[in-house]
DNA sequence: TTGAAAGCGCTAACAT
DNA sequence: ATGTTAGCGCTTTCAA
């Protein structure tokens, strides 16, 4: 079942029925119905290689996911999703594991599917100007950055907020409440990735202080896992009866935290405190409610698209933006428990 | 960045460069190096598009989901990839949203992508015989059937749980306990869905123990959404003090409703019990954690591989398979407390 | 072992 | 308004 069998069923040429699974201008009204009608009878559907094969420029940005089940990104697909349609262009979806590597994805994709553009949600931040020579299509970072790379600013775009900063804010937070005795939960300290960033940002905290950091503080689960997350929290509860306050990289990791707490016996917060990051909408139904900064989703979303479709249409040049949270007052953190009195 | 210029690079032909490319025997070793290393410079990548143009099978299955950001997928859909490799075919993954349908998608994906079989995860499950007739390659439906529809059982394989049975046997759990006053949650009464399916099994419980229907405590939210189900349970908790029991269709859906009992002043499991469907791992990490019926997720998946592959290489036909959930207890279900006494 | 050439199904000039 | 035709980039006979 190709265009010609349906030209022929019609007794037209193969371009009057292009021409009307196209939307040209130049066909008869009479016998575009017929066409309409006999693709219909016929159940034919165009054949999306050969189509994209002849077409050299298509109108399509490409967005690959690093970490499809992460319920964080659920909200910014979607927003890019609807902002990418918006403006006019097709989306091409593509999903990888955390354990494969973004660059390998997007050399396949954009020579192979001609896009003109690219969003990568979640990835590495140490891209080399190498690597990022193979992307010859203007790109934009979502939620991340090249912060421990060394590629020049102006070959990319970035939307993201200062992990960094905003780490400091939440453990500023807990000290706020009096909190010295402060853990950490993060998936490593020194991946170069975003818990690296949040980590360092727990660590200039403490410091702003005048607190001491302590080791024996710093939970490394390996990776986003909720059940690693929820054993190390558990040792260290056992371990460790000092500490009033957990802050947690991501609401994931905070949200297997609090049960492993539980499970130790020790009561969110009176006992000990809890903050994160990122604003989830399970950490809406969390009991109590996850103390958390959110993430503005839908606008590094949208913001993304129109960063990059501004670079398509010569609206403006490569930017790197950095969004702000919304600190959400759940009722995981509370002022730190005076023992003395 | 053709396969001629790789070719014209080297000083051969385009015929060569492709049998280095796909592995073919016939090349003498050291063009094949050179060719290799050509590609490597110039920074080949084949078009994709020109490739499944030319060839007629390619030896690919097509999975197309229903709702992605659905967390009870997430397993599902690593164990199908992981199959789908181990069986040497390659996996074409298509996400839609749950307001799409899914059979106008896979019509584009069969006829477009030249697919060998098909996996539906999630869909409809009320096709007609017409719809189904565009699916011209065999197909299985992964945890769905065919339940409310009339096509033929012999046109296609199914593997999913018996969702009324399952939801019988869930509200039975809590009969057994003493409960006679049951609200349910669910998306749906009657959208001919899973929804549907697992309210009838409510009902067939209630009628098996002598229990009169309430429609007062039958709550519909809607779509599989945590904030419609959290507002309707807790306006049905204001409206309502006589239920001592809840049975969720969906782990989520309880994950809100516990939120909302809590919020109106109800204890879990003291004043109301609560019991689900399905076993994602955020219902492991709720407090109490969330007594529910677990799918057996990865079988669902491999199940469906294995059915699909062993139709397409000519070792069986298709078959319909239920497989049996596992009941995980939690902490969210305690015998009916007596107020008499 | 290699090259030349015929398509795969479609779109977009270019004719008519 | 409609038909003819030249590719898009690749694989695969068929010859050499």
């Amino acid at each position: 079942m190709t265009i010609k069998d349906v030209a022929d069923y019609c007794g037209v040429s193969v371009s009057t029925v292009s021409r009307v699974l196209n939307n040209h201008p130049d066909v008869r009204e009479e016998v575009r119905v017929q066409v309409m009608e006999a693709v219909k009878t016929l159940h034919y559907v165009p054949n999306a290689a050969a189509r994209d094969l002849v077409k050299t420029t298509n109108d399509s940005l490409g967005l690959v996911v690093r970490g499809a089940g992460n319920p964080f990104y659920t909200p910014i697909i979607h927003a890019i999703e609807k902002a990418v349609e918006a403006a006019g262009y097709e989306l091409v979806l593509h999903q990888i594991t955390t354990e494969d590597d973004e660059l390998d994805d997007v050399a396949q994709l954009t020579r192979s599917k001609r896009l003109n553009g690219l969003i990568l949600l979640g990835g590495r931040f140490n891209y080399t100007k190498e690597e990022v020579k193979l992307i010859d299509i203007p790109f934009v970072c979502c939620t991340f950055a090249n912060n421990f790379g060394t590629i020049d600013a102006t070959d990319f775009s970035s939307v993201s907020i200062g992990d960094r900063a905003e780490a400091y804010r939440a453990v500023r937070h807990l000290i706020k409440q009096g909190h010295r005795k402060i853990a950490v939960l993060t998936s490593s300290t020194n991946d170069r990735s975003i818990s690296e960033l949040r980590y360092n940002g727990y660590l200039d905290a403490l410091k702003d202080a005048g607190i001491e950091p302590d080791e024996g503080l710093v939970m490394q689960c390996g990776r986003f896992d909720m059940g690693s997350a929820y054993e190390i929290t558990r040792q260290l509860s056992r371990e460790r009866q000092d500490f009033t306050a957990l802050f947690a990289i991501s609401d994931t990791l905070a949200i297997a935290a609090m049960k492993a707490l539980h499970d130790e016996g020790r009561r969110v917060p009176e006992d000990c405190s809890v903050i994160a990051i990122d604003g989830i909408d399970m950490s809406l139904y969390t009991i109590p409610t996850l103390t958390t900064l959110t993430q503005p989703k839908e606008e590094l979303g949208t913001r993304s698209v129109s960063i990059l479709t501004d670079i398509l249409s010569g609206k403006g040049g490569h930017m790197h933006e950095r969004l702000g949270t919304v600190l959400r007052e759940g009722g995981t953190v509370c002022p730190v428990q005076d023992f003395t009195s």
